[in-house]
RNA sequence: GCCGAAGUGGCGGAAUGGCAGACGCGGCAGUCUCAAAAACUGUUGAGGGGCAACUCUCGUGCCGGUUCGAGUCCGGCCUUCGGCACCA
């Protein structure tokens, strides 16, 4: 009797053989064709949980198959370590973030090398070291070299009685989640990056393979909407502006506009409230600085607003047009302005009812019969009450509208999108310090390359000011202006972490260069990322910067290439009680206990086989022992004494061996891996019932069990190593070639004939492939099944799709 | 609310517009055992008919449509999940 299935024996003991050879370590000069597969890294979050698993075990099962196909692979693994958590838990423990963060990793390094990945450990990446962050803040100054980087007022969420600003995971309900005081929003000035320069280029997929929902996602976050800035005219004592302007979509209803909408945050809003409405307009700012985005701009929720006593002159007709404020309105999108057409906009419908505002028609709906209308009518009509444009149908109005405001100067044709600046400033310590300097008398001047990084000092204390920690560290404030030498103040706001992961892809290629960011040549050798997999809920924020940052880059001269990942795969998300798995919401699960009960190689399958990768779901370990079952069920297949007799069923064994060849090698390109592992436990099935059956040759099964450790060796690498060496095969299976499947030997010379008559199956007939359309009617007429449901019948029409079915329409 | 997905047996899921439920879990029955576990074998959508081989009807979240034929395509809903710009 062979040994039992020992998995954690011959795991540890390959794991270990693995790393003393260095069988995964990467070479640059490497012959073979590059291939670059990239996993999201992971937030040093301390735990990896079965999420984390379900991320890299399946990409892992790509890389090393693409390995097996001939590809010198990358397959990289790193951390991203800056961030929020770390300075939660230095707060709840005190524990120092660097302290927390590098005792996380330490844990996770040691569970992501359990895996059993072919990482190369000598190239990983940690972003909260000098040797790394020193990059993040030298590419910071090459976007303020290229005017990418600017300063502007942004509002961040303030909590007025801890007097911190807080993260919107930290606002619960509108209130802070430690005191519970009602949060605020609160402008500050900022670093921002100029994303939207790229707005238009971001919007083209053309050249990368990226899923139809990722890019419908981002094309809508990017949100273009072609329309007209109309100016309306502003005559206020004491004002020096003269005009509101607004973006619309529809200048053809501008006849129809009765208000004007302003965002409570607009400039001219103090300016041009009168001083009988004024307490009740800083009522509504104020209320409305305490709701989200997502409350103001619910379509559920009863839009209101306060007028400020201002007019301003609609051009067009010369007419008088009472302006409100309303929180509807955001300042971040076109103008912060709305010219509001209550008659064609659901709205401003709501709004004009609300507070009985006219509604007059300027757009006739079809057959209208001069009558008010019950609701906004938003479809093209005939523009109507408009003067010199009435009679044209609102397609042409939007044109001749837009030509005559052109014309006079009252407006222009633009552009307008959702997408907003990147906002890279946290008041925060735990990250990348801005490599900014503050003097009185050069103004912003940016830290000479030559002194970077700009350390992160060990010690900081955190003051209820919501300003940067590192504003009361003196020793790291105070500095000498690089330009004129006099004392100067360092900035002391951090960078986002997302900037941070927008470029590790290109460190791993030269992860201990240190003249500079990348080495070029290395870079260029192995980017674009031939596929990129992870989590997605990365679909916009994460996907888009690095995008946005690697064409910015581009245009600096730095890489040659336009698009980071070439192929894009989002997995599904692992859901624990109904959501996301979060240390925060404590629903994690951990895999440890699963890889050392039932084997490594076992939890890599079984990731793979719950569901369709990019679908994930509600985490349930039910059916692993189905995996647990099927692997053991190989281990004796290929170990139990087995002793053929004769070759018959052999022509069989090959077609079946073929067959799964095709089908795996195709699951896997397609990363359809959950029918992958039925496939191969169809496989092993087969396999089973003929060796129970004794039949076919030595040979013909001897090939047989090579393919299937050939073909489990990405997914099962343990097992598949164990088994090759048992049987006699020279080490390392993982240096074998992909098998190759034979097309003619695939395909059967029989298939099951379906006869329907009405579209419903009456009976099923096996039959040559050969078999003509002629012959198949003829055969499936005379079936006993068949002859009831056609006697005494018309037959009208016969619909044959060869290879599959003959359907029989009857009257 | 807005954007993007998903919804199929008791459960996870399979199915280029063409045999619904592959593969697995669980259940049931059996083999082995003093017994149990493990392992193995068989069976398993629901409802009806038949002693039986078998056979009929219904069935993919809900309502409607296109088609010879719909889980799949179209329109309208419902529920769940992800994202919504400072969790990452």
């Amino acid at each position: 009797m062979p040994d039992k299935y020992n998995p954690q024996e011959i795991e540890k003991k390959w794991q270990q053989k693995w790393a003393d050879d260095k069988l995964y370590e990467v070479r640059d000069d490497d012959p073979r064709p590059k291939w670059y597969a990239l996993t999201m890294f992971p937030y040093t979050s301390g735990d990896l949980h079965i999420g984390h698993w379900y991320a890299m075990a399946p990409s892992d099962v790509h890389a090393r198959y693409k390995r097996m196909r001939g590809y010198n692979v990358l397959h990289p693994m790193g951390f991203d370590a800056f961030g929020l958590p770390a300075e939660n838990a230095a707060i709840q423990r005190g524990i120092h973030p660097f302290t927390w963060t590098m005792q996380n990793i330490e844990n996770m390094r040691r569970q992501l090398k359990s895996i059993g990945a072919i990482y190369d450990w000598s190239r990983e990446v940690i972003t909260c070291l000098p040797e790394y962050y020193k990059w993040t803040q030298w590419f910071f100054l090459k976007l303020y070299e290229h005017d990418l980087a600017y300063r502007g007022m942004a509002p961040v969420n303030w909590c007025p009685q801890c007097k911190v600003v807080l993260a919107n995971e930290q606002v619960v309900d509108g209130r802070c989640w430690r005191c519970e005081a009602e949060v605020v929003r609160r402008d500050l000035e900022q670093w921002l990056f100029r994303i939207t320069r790229y707005a238009d280029e971001l919007l083209e997929f053309d050249s990368i393979d990226w899923p139809e929902r990722i890019r419908i996602m981002q094309r809508n976050w990017i949100g273009k909407s072609q329309g007209t800035e109309i100016s309306f005219g502003l005559d206020h004592a004491g004002v020096k502006e003269k005009e509101i302007r607004v973006f619309t979509t529809r200048p053809d209803t501008v006849f129809g506009v009765t208000f004007m909408v302003l965002a409570p945050e607009h400039p001219l809003v103090e300016k041009l409230t009168s001083p009988e409405r004024k307490a009740e307009v800083e009522a509504y700012t104020v209320k409305s600085r305490c709701q989200s985005e997502i409350e103001r701009l619910s379509t559920e929720k009863e839009k209101d607003g306060v007028f400020t006593g201002a007019y301003c002159i609609n051009r067009l007709n010369g007419a008088r047009v009472p302006i409100w404020i309303a929180d509807y309105v955001l300042l971040s999108y076109g103008t912060g302005a709305v010219m509001a057409v209550p008659a064609h906009d659901e709205r401003d419908f709501a709004f004009a009812r609300k507070y009985d505002l006219p509604i007059p028609v300027v757009i006739s709906p079809p057959e209208w019969d001069g009558k008010e209308l019950a609701a906004a009518y938003i479809e093209p009509g005939t523009m109507v009450n408009s003067g010199r444009f009435n009679g044209l149908p609102s397609e042409k109005g939007i044109e001749e509208v837009s030509k005559f405001l052109e014309e006079k100067g009252w407006g222009k044709r633009t552009v307008s999108y959702k997408l907003r600046d990147w906002l890279i400033s946290r008041q925060r310590y735990w990250g990348a310090p801005i490599p900014m300097i503050h003097c009185k008398k050069c103004g912003v001047v940016p830290v000479p390359e030559k002194d970077l990084p700009v350390l992160l000092p060990e010690d900081a204390e955190s003051k209820p000011t919501g300003e940067s920690p590192l504003k009361y560290n003196e020793k790291f404030v105070n500095t000498t202006c690089p330009k004129c030498s006099s004392p100067a103040r360092r900035e002391t706001d951090t960078i986002d972490g997302f900037m941070c992961s927008c470029w590790y892809f290109l460190r791993y290629c030269s992860p201990h260069y240190s003249k500079a960011a990348f080495d070029p040549a290395k870079v260029k050798h192995w980017l674009p990322v031939d596929i990129y997999t992870g989590g997605a809920e990365h679909a916009v924020m994460h996907l888009l910067y690095t995008r946005f940052f690697i064409k910015a880059i581009r245009d600096m001269g730095l890489v040659d290439f336009s698009e980071p990942f070439t192929r894009l795969f989002n997995q599904g998300i692992i859901i624990s009680g109904h959501q996301k798995m979060s240390k925060s919401k404590g629903n994690v699960v951990n895999p440890d206990a699963y890889a050392a009960e039932l084997g490594v190689d076992t939890v890599r399958a079984y990731m793979m086989f719950i569901a369709p990768w990019d679908q994930g779901g509600e985490w349930d370990d039910s059916g692993i022992s189905g995996i647990s079952r099927w692997l053991n069920r190989v281990w004796h297949l290929v170990l139990d004494e087995y002793k053929p007799s004769g070759s018959q069923g052999e022509e069989e064994l090959v077609r079946m061996t073929h067959q799964t060849i095709k089908k795996v090698t195709e699951d896997i390109d397609k990363l359809r891996l959950n029918t992958m592992v039925a496939a191969f436990m169809e496989f092993t099935n087969f396999l089973a019932k003929v060796k129970e059956a004794g039949s076919t040759s030595t040979s013909a099964w001897d090939s047989s069990i090579k393919t299937l450790l050939l073909l489990l060796a990405p997914t099962a690498p343990h097992l598949a190593e164990e088994l090759w060496q048992k049987i006699g095969l020279k080490y390392s299976i993982h240096n074998q070639s992909w098998p190759e499947w034979d097309e003619a030997l695939v395909t059967s010379d029989e298939f099951t004939l379906v006869v329907q008559v009405n579209g419903k199956v009456r009976d099923r007939l096996t039959v040559p492939v050969s078999v003509t359309e002629d012959e198949a009617r003829k055969l499936a007429l005379g079936q006993e099944k068949v002859k009831p449901y056609v006697k005494g019948r018309e037959v009208m029409k016969v619909i044959y799709v060869p290879g599959k079915l003959i359907n029989f329409v009857v009257r």
